[in-house]
DNA sequence: AAGGCGGGGAT
DNA sequence: ATCCCAGCCTT
C-alpha cells in the first residue's frame, strides 16, 4: 500500500480528538495554526479554547485592544504571532469585510502566515494540494525515505518541501497534511519510536540502516547569550506602582514589566553601592530599597539566559504614570513578571 | 544564509 | 544539560 494511503488509514484510526478538527472555517483552523506554531498541541490547547471563547470571530479578534490579545496570549511565547494575529485578523475584518483569503497564494499574504501556515489552511479549508512541512514531516520523511540533507539548510528545506508535494493526497490533502504530522508527534516521536508497532515498518529506510536516531539531520543550534536584569518593584503607600511598555523591537516587544536595568555584565556590586546611596539621599524615611530575591532568578529562553534580581522600593512619593496595583492584571506581562505579580502582591 | 524570537515538556 | 515543538520575519 502507498506511503500516504498508510498514513491516512493510520490518521483515522489514532488521531486525537481536537476543537479545531471538528470544523473547516478557516477563522478557528488560522487561530489554531497560528498558536500551533513552534508550541505543542497540550500547550496550545487551553489557550486556543480562551481565544475561541473570548474572540468568537475575527471580528470580535479585530476589534479587541492589541493589549487584550496579548494579554490572553501571556505565557505562550513568541509574542509576534499574537501582534501579526491581530493586525491579519484587522485586515481580514476590514479591509476584506470578513472574508478569509481563499487560496494558498492569498493566505500568504497575511502577516504571520508562511509557506507551513498557508499549505495547512488552504489543505484543510479548501483541499487544496498544498503540501505542508513542519517539524513532524522533517522527522517522519527523512526517517521513511532516508534523507540526510540537513533540515534547515536551504537545499533540505527545497528538497522536503518537493517530496511532501510528491506525496499529497490529491483527494483528501487536508487530512493527509494532518496524518503526517499526527504521525511524526505521536507515534515518529524525537526520541524512542516505537518503531515495533509502526504502520511502516517494514519500508522504512532509516529503520533498515539502522539510523534512526541520527534524522532528520540538523544543523549546528545557535549558542545562548547571558544577560542581567535588575527590576525596580516600587510600591508606594497608597498602593501604587509603575509598569513600562517594552516598545523595542526584541523580545516582548509590547508588552510590560517593571522599570529594568539591563546590562551584559553582572553589576550588582556597582547596584549595591548605587542604592545605598540613593537611601542616603532621599531618605529613608521616605524610600527604602531591598533585594527581593538573594539569588538571581535564571530565566531561560531558547536563545538567552537572563539572570533577573528584583528590587522592591517602598516610597510615598507620588509617581507620573504610575498604576494602581489593583489593576496590575490587567497588563500584558511576560511570565517572568507575571510570576512575580503573583509571588509578590497580595 | 543566518539569527532573533518564549516557554514548556521530554529525555 | 540538550533537544524539540503544526514557523515566521528581519537583516
Amino acid at each position: 500500500m502507498d506511503f500516504n494511503k498508510i498514513l491516512i488509514r493510520w490518521f483515522s484510526d489514532n488521531k486525537r480528538d481536537l476543537p479545531w478538527r471538528r470544523t473547516k472555517n478557516p477563522y478557528f483552523v488560522w487561530l489554531s495554526e497560528i498558536i500551533l506554531q513552534q508550541t505543542q498541541v497540550k500547550q496550545g490547547l487551553t489557550y486556543y479554547e480562551a481565544f475561541v471563547n473570548q474572540f468568537p470571530s475575527v471580528f470580535d479578534l479585530a476589534n479587541a485592544t492589541e493589549n487584550d490579545v496579548l494579554k490572553l496570549w501571556q505565557g505562550l511565547g513568541y509574542y509576534s504571532r499574537a501582534r501579526n494575529l491581530h493586525a491579519s485578523a484587522k485586515h481580514i475584518a476590514f479591509n476584506l469585510n470578513g472574508a478569509f483569503p481563499k487560496n494558498y497564494n492569498g493566505l500568504l499574504e497575511l502577516k504571520g502566515v508562511g509557506d507551513y501556515t498557508a499549505s495547512a489552511i488552504a489543505s484543510i479549508c479548501y483541499n487544496e494540494p498544498k503540501a505542508v512541512v513542519d517539524g513532524n514531516v522533517y522527522r517522519v520523511l527523512s526517517r521513511y525515505f532516508g534523507v540526510e540533507t540537513p533540515i534547515n539548510s536551504t537545499k533540505g528545506i527545497k528538497e522536503f518541501k518537493d517530496l511532501a508535494t510528491t506525496l499529497i493526497d490529491h483527494n483528501q490533502p487536508g487530512d493527509y497534511n494532518q496524518a503526517v504530522m499526527e504521525f511524526g508527534a505521536i507515534q515518529c516521536k524525537p526520541k524512542n519510536p516505537n518503531c515495533i508497532k509502526c504502520p511502516l515498518n517494514t519500508s522504512c529506510k532509516a529503520l533498515k540502516d539502522n539510523i534512526i536516531p541520527n534524522l532528520p539531520v540538523k544543523l549546528k543550534t545557535t549558542k545562548v547569550k547571558t544577560k542581567f536584569f535588575n527590576y525596580l518593584v516600587i510600591k508606594t503607600n497608597t498602593q501604587y506602582t509603575i509598569l513600562e511598555k517594552r516598545t523595542k523591537k526584541g523580545i516582548w516587544q509590547n508588552l510590560y514589566q517593571f522599570p529594568l536595568i539591563e546590562s551584559e555584565q553582572n553589576i550588582e556590586e556597582l547596584f549595591i553601592r548605587e542604592h545605598n546611596t540613593l537611601k542616603n539621599i532621599v531618605g529613608k524615611e521616605n524610600f527604602d530599597i531591598t533585594k527581593y530575591n538573594e539569588k538571581p532568578y535564571i530565566h531561560k529562553l531558547s536563545h538567552q539566559h537572563l539572570h533577573t534580581t528584583f528590587w522592591i522600593i517602598e516610597s510615598n512619593i507620588n509617581y507620573r504614570d504610575s498604576i494602581h496595583i489593583k489593576n496590575i492584571r490587567k497588563y500584558p506581562t511576560p511570565i517572568l513578571i507575571a510570576n512575580f505579580i503573583e509571588e509578590f502582591f497580595d
